[in-house]
DNA sequence: GTTTTTATGATTGACTCCAATCATATAAAG
DNA sequence: CTTTATATGATTGGAGTCAATCATAAAAAC
């Protein structure tokens, strides 16, 4: 039985919307939503399929619009044992009802993961990160705030002045940091700004705290970001044999175990 | 042939993890990257379905977190038609190399989709919508910013004092707004923060923008945003012959007709 | 008003996916 | 070293999904 052209399109046009509000839907759950039969559902997600409006999967479909940071979250996660080592002994270190700065970084993705599944009460969480925004936001009793500034969307952060401005705003009781290497110097970067940025950010807490995992010992890249003096926590899974194996020398206490 | 229990358990990790770093896999790729039959990932899947690591579907799995602002995107969109017609006008009016404002709401997120599949060449994006941000975020040659501020998740955005702080570094030429309702008397919403929010937008833009579709006529919330003697656009779908029957009184120019 | 076009749901046979079962081989336990 | 447990891949039969086909009914065109 021939409906309308014009209730055609606006079926489609519904069909491409649930499932761009939708991350996947079943074809049954299709058909029970639009009021048509499998049939049908069929020819019209083959007809979106072709306009390339939504992606097609045995037995429903998704949208094609991948609205996630893909950059980031398709980034290769070395390591995550480790990490989640490291994010763990950060959650032992975390009193309720505290301030905490989370930078970017894998590491600190994994550290949100934790805060995510078990949570500490009435925290106050401060990132430039959209994806540890994004997976802390539904937390019940999280108040999570984003410092702003211009959308670095391949690594999912916020840096410039914007960021550093909304910084001044702050006081942290703990920060924690990514870094891309460390050796008997010091704490290393790779890009000027992101050091500028993390040095403000120490500035303006009582305990800031640098997670890396052993798997980043030896490694140096351009720019320093604090050397072993500085007042600061290293947090990882290398061991304190291993850290005096590579000829750095830390402070008593500095250094926290994972 | 039984392999060791730390073997499964790693190769398991890893699963969740791929299904982490992409929406969907069917199941004969994740068979090919981990190197293991059909039977083996089937039982995999059960066991990671089970401990609620993974989402499993017909043929395939994806994670279980789901990694974009559900709440928002699950909101119902109302006259996808109009606020498309509304997007598309917009679009018309934004200038290359132009600096734009762009609100919360389903109207705005339109616009970023007309945005994004229509760039305008050097953009300077600002915005405090979380999905807004991720959709333009990609685009080549938009510069997108963040205002920062307390992330509200249900709603995607951010405000707060924050927002209101590193507003006032920006200058737009044209800000492109939401709001709940439009009556004789002006345009209305809900949250009183919202309105002094919008109002340090307006103060800040060359050009200043209210996008609504006729379903918003008649619809009176708590809080007067401006009244029709205020210095704005409006843009609609609206007809001026259905506007003036509703006693909505415009300035010559006023109404952008979509 | 008549003819043509086409969207629909039902049906069908082919294809894909699935869990259960089994034999085998290795890890784990004693 | 022997015995037990269990993870594996192959196989099987059942369940689910799929596109093609068809009859029907209504929209669209004339």
């Amino acid at each position: 039985m021939k409906v309308a052209v014009k209730y055609v399109q606006a079926r489609r046009s519904r069909l491409a919307q649930l499932l761009q509000q939708h991350r996947f839907l079943p074809l049954t759950e299709l058909c029970d939503k639009l009021g048509v039969s499998e049939a049908t559902a069929r020819r019209d997600l083959a007809v979106l399929a072709q306009e390339h409006k939504i992606t097609r999967t045995y037995g429903g479909a998704m949208s094609s619009f991948d609205q996630t940071f893909s950059s980031f979250r398709e980034r290769q996660v070395r390591a995550p044992e480790a990490k989640k080592r490291i994010a763990l002994a950060v959650h032992d270190l975390i009193k309720p009802n505290s301030t905490c700065f989370l930078d970017v970084g894998t590491t600190l993705f994994a550290l949100a993961d934790v805060l995510r599944q078990k949570p500490i009460r009435g925290l106050t969480l401060v990132t430039n990160s959209l994806p540890i925004a994004e997976m802390l936001g539904p937390v019940r009793g999280y108040a999570v705030h984003l410092l702003g500034g211009q959308l670095f969307y391949r690594q999912s952060l916020l840096l410039g002045g914007v960021a550093l401005q909304t910084l001044k705003l702050w006081k942290f009781d703990h920060a924690f940091l990514g870094a891309e290497g460390m050796t008997a110097e010091g704490i290393w970067n790779s890009q000027p700004d992101v050091i500028d940025f993390q040095l403000a950010v120490f500035k303006r807490s009582t305990q800031s705290c640098v997670c890396l995992d052993a798997q980043k010992l030896d490694t140096q890249t351009d720019y320093l970001l604090v050397d072993w003096k500085a007042n600061f926590s290293l947090i990882t899974d290398a061991t304190p044999a291993l850290l005096e194996k590579r000829g750095i020398q830390t402070k008593k206490g500095q250094v926290i175990s994972a």
